[in-house]
RNA sequence: GGUCGCUUAGCUCAGCUGGGAGAGCGCCUGCCUUACAAGCAGGAUGUCGUAGGUUCAAGUCCUACAGUGACCACCA
């Protein structure tokens, strides 16, 4: 073996491996419950990010713990056609050899599309099975390929005939700059700091001005009504009364409505239900007519000669400007609010009155609401689910149809007749049997197609098998960020359509961020690359460290240190199965033991240690406290193994009547650990597998371990008294700058201890004698005291120093018997403390109490 | 404005249903001991944000407060 492990060759050539063993592939299989997740579909655009690696990582663990497990386990992978992400991609690369979208028209454009993400598409794919994870790649779906697109067409007909989807005009999110509607859940608010313009209208027969305050001049355009609270004694007069709009000319009634707040601004509200959402409700309460005065670049459209095709921000300029020289402009104030942006662009939205078409909200919330109320399915952790409670509570219909070209289109069919058809393909009108009809130009959000992901890769709607082997999927793990655009939208989808809810259990992953805490990002440049990281250090690496002493959902700090100490751990590991195989070429391999070989107490222990490890992690796994279970292994295999077993194993392998139990006991462990590490560090446990086991075989699917019906309890506690024993002589040593090449006689008086051959190599000394009684140990030793027996350490024997580390010695035992007393004289301590509290107490206040008698007397001896 | 986190060793963070505070990194000392210097052995450092409460027992449960962060939200 070579003295590293290469990830940088290995593990190409290990993936290989599986991917041509089809290890990942996933069929029915009589008699095994399955297992099923799907991967969240990353854009066809997007690059491997620090959040794909967490998130993919965390599955792979779960996936290959359950196929280890025995569970027929199926990942489902695939991605998402981004339908204004890529279309935006494909614009600006027309933009630059000077052309729009329009230039070249939908189906070359669409053409186009299809040649990027065959370009480009698969990208992300590669970079993901880098990480290593074991997706069945046969099952790989794409949101736009012809099975989704026929679940999404079937479920948009579906919902139309049930009502649910509808076509209406309505006051949508518009962006100015991709052209398109995007849903509420699409606006990024963000702070601004902006001003707030107090401007006047004259309240027409009378002299008086009404002045009223907005953030927004240009809207006043689109102004309909003037509204102050009924209730607002200052203005009460002139409701009912008319304003007069300057510019455009418009009369407007001045209207009370309890939606205006008294205290804010003037208290007087404009109100504009072409350009904005409040103002939309009152209108409709009101009865108020709406005025549109932009065109969809959010330049002002004809309704204003004056400042046609000037864009939005200008004409505020120009606006303000007008109101000065009228004298109709009181004063601006700084003010910090929010504005709407397009999360994919950053352009601020505009509220336009348009026709397109919903979903109907409001009854398909209710199930799913109910599916979390009643268990049906879970968050881990619990906390996410009230993002999802909260988000569907307050659920306004959702706008699914986008002004783009890639994408669904919807099947919508317009006759002349005025009838529309839905329906897929369809040649004429439903109604008149015209032929003559026209497609609706509009595709549907992405988001609509990603909601039925769960379902729409497994077959549906075609009555498949996969449906009935691996679905409802058992997880799904993904973002906080996109619970209210994904998983609300795949649980109600779900339940519609299937009846049932998606997943069981919904694992949020926190978000990665850089050393300094601050959120990987392109602007900021400081995104780290997983790529780079499994360049230098492996995949292996990368995910422990993604993994280990974090909670799950926490957001999470990455740097290189990390990486790197996890790949120090990686590299112990490797070297340990150095280990094992030089002595097995030496020694011979005991891959099987008989029942009558008898183990060391060394053997013993490590064995028992290994039993409580798998019972503890197993649970840990099965909670999802992935990063606590890999911390255990981790303690176990460093410090515990190779630390304490492979030191006590070389003295035992020179002993033949241990060597065989000691060379089995080793090998054993090893593996095990290596199953074990496996979901978490796929690549570097297999290669150590295949090493010490043959090329054939495969950890992949190799058994999970179950503990050992053995109990080795009083050997395990006789080793850690031991261990406690060698590592109080290792101090002393270090005390008394003893080097280790110095070896030290050491006896050890005890009837009950049992000193093991390896006792000396670990304590640094050249004889270890054990008796029964004190005889002939010579005067000057240095005197440690254990529950078991005393040890001492001869020659050694410098009394000052030992006078103050008995007196320490003394003083620290005093004080925990202080402790142990303090408790059991307590006497509600001792009626309402379970019993084994009470026990425990007592038998180390025992122990102590001994001890302490005995150091006392060393002191006093020496003292003398 | 609402909701939800976080505050534990110098730094980054674990700590499950309440029973004597942990890891990694860093730091100090000594070691190239034939698996591993990406290592070995030993060591130091914490009134677990503050104040109350529940309990025999609180880092862990409850309340308030203080810092800090995220998300949601129509104050023109």
């Amino acid at each position: 073996m070579e003295k590293n492990f290469d990830p940088k060759t290995g593990e190409e050539r290990i993936y290989n491996k599986w991917l041509k063993a089809k290890y990942f592939h996933a069929q029915a299989k009589e008699g095994k419950e399955s297992y099923t997740i799907s991967l969240p579909p990353p854009n066809i655009t997007g690059a491997l990010h620090m959040g794909h690696a967490l998130n993919a990582t965390l599955q792979d663990i779960l996936i290959r713990f359950k196929r280890m497990q025995g569970y027929n386990t199926l990942w489902v992978p695939g991605t998402d056609h981004a339908s204004i992400s890529t279309e935006m991609k494909i614009v600006e690369s027309l933009a630059e050899k000077g052309f729009t979208k329009e230039d070249i028209g939908r189906e070359k454009f669409l053409e186009m599309a299809w040649q990027w993400k065959e370009k480009y598409g698969g990208i992300i794919v590669e970079q993901l099975k880098k990480i290593g994870i074991s997706c069945d790649w046969d099952r790989e779906r794409f949101t736009l390929d012809q099975g989704l697109s026929q679940a999404v067409l079937h479920v948009f007909i579906d919902l139309h005939k049930k009502g649910y989807i509808y076509k209406g005009e309505r006051l949508i999110n518009w962006c100015p700059h991709c052209k398109t509607t995007i849903s509420d859940a699409e606006v990024e608010h963000k702070d601004n700091k902006g001003k707030l313009w107090h401007m006047k209208y004259k309240v027409e027969g009378t002299n008086d001005y009404l002045t009223f305050a907005t953030t927004r001049p240009e809207t006043i355009l689109g102004d309909v009504a003037l509204a102050v609270n009924p209730n607002d004694s200052r203005y009460n007069k002139y409701v009912g009364k008319t304003a007069v709009v300057p510019i455009v000319n418009r009369q407007i009634p001045i209207i009370a409505d309890a939606y205006v707040d008294m205290e804010f601004g003037t208290g007087v509200v404009k109100i504009t239900p072409g350009h904005d959402f409040n103002d939309y409700e009152i209108a409709l309460r009101h009865k108020l007519p709406s005025v549109n005065i932009f065109n969809n670049d959010a330049t002002i459209n004809d309704v204003c000669e004056e400042y046609i095709g000037m864009d939005r921000y200008v004409a505020r300029k120009e606006i303000l400007k007008k109101f000065t020289d009228m004298g109709q402009f009181v004063k601006g104030e700084y003010i910090e609010n929010t504005v709407g942006c397009h999360d994919k662009c950053g352009v601020v939205m505009e509220p336009l009155n348009k026709l397109q078409w919903f979903v109907k909200m409001e009854e398909m919330a209710k199930p799913a609401l109910q599916a979390l109320e009643t268990n049906q399915f879970r968050f881990v952790p619990s906390r996410f689910g009230k993002i999802y409670t909260n988000w569907l509570e307050d659920i306004k219909d959702w706008c699914i149809s986008r002004q783009l070209w890639w994408g669904h289109r919807i099947p919508a069919y317009y006759c002349s007749c005025n009838h529309t058809t839905v329906a897929i393909n369809a040649t004429k009108c439903e109604s008149c049997g015209n032929a003559d009809i026209k497609q609706d130009e509009d595709v549907l959000d992405t988001w609509f197609s990603s909601a039925l992901w769960p379902f729409s890769t497994l077959g549906w709607p075609n009555d498949s098998q996969d449906m009935k082997d691996f679905f409802p999927t058992n997880v799904l793990v993904t973002g906080p960020d996109i619970i209210f655009f994904w998983v609300v939208r795949m649980v109600f989808s779900s339940m519609e359509q299937t009846g049932q809810v998606p997943f069981k259990d919904v694992i949020i992953n926190g978000i990665v961020r850089d050393a300094e805490n601050r959120k990987m990002s392109k602007t900021l440049g400081n995104g780290i690359d997983p790529l780079d990281i499994i360049e230098q250090y492996g995949a292996d690496s990368l995910r422990l460290a993604l993994v280990i002493g974090n909670a799950l959902g926490a957001d999470q700090r990455f740097s290189n240190e990390k990486v790197e100490a996890n790949r120090n751990f990686l590299n112990k590991i490797w070297n340990a199965s150095r280990f094992l195989q030089m002595n097995e070429k030496e020694l011979g391999v005991v891959a099987n033991i008989s029942d009558d070989h008898e183990f060391s107490l060394a053997d013993k222990w490590i064995l028992n240690k290994l039993n409580s490890l798998i019972g503890e992690i197993t649970t840990n796994m099965e909670h999802y406290e992935l990063g606590v279970a890999l911390q255990k292994i981790y303690d176990f295999a460093w410090s515990e193994y190779c630390d304490w077993y492979i030191e006590m194993a070389k003295a035992n392998l020179k002993d033949p009547t241990k060597k065989d139990a000691t060379l089995y006991t080793l090998r054993y462990v090893l593996i095990t650990v290596l199953r074990l590490l496996h979901p978490y560090v796929p690549f570097i446990t297999e290669e150590i597998f295949t090493n010490l086991q043959n090329e054939e075989e495969s950890l992949v699917v190799s058994d999970w371990p179950k503990p050992a019906s053995l109990d080795y309890g009083d050997e395990e506690k006789a080793i850690e008294t031991t261990k406690q024993a060698i590592k109080e002589i290792r101090n002393i040593r270090r005390d008394m700058n003893i080097p280790v090449s110095q070896k030290i006689k050491i006896t050890i008086v005890s009837d009950q201890m049992v000193v093991e051959n390896f006792f000396a190599a670990l304590a640094g000394a050249s004889q270890v004698k054990l008796q029964p009684t004190k005889d002939q140990v010579e005067q000057s030793a240095v005197v440690i005291q254990i529950p078991t027996g005393t040890i001492y350490l001869e020659d050694l024997l410098d009394t000052e120093k030992e006078i103050k580390r008995l007196t320490k010695e003394k003083e620290k035992l005093e004080k925990e018997l202080a402790r142990a007393e303090s408790m059991l004289s307590n006497a509600d301590f001792l009626a309402k403390a379970p019993a084994k509290m009470v026990q425990s107490e007592e038998a180390k206040k025992e122990e102590y109490n001994q001890l302490l008698k005995k150091v006392t007397h060393s002191l006093e001896a020496l003292k003398k």
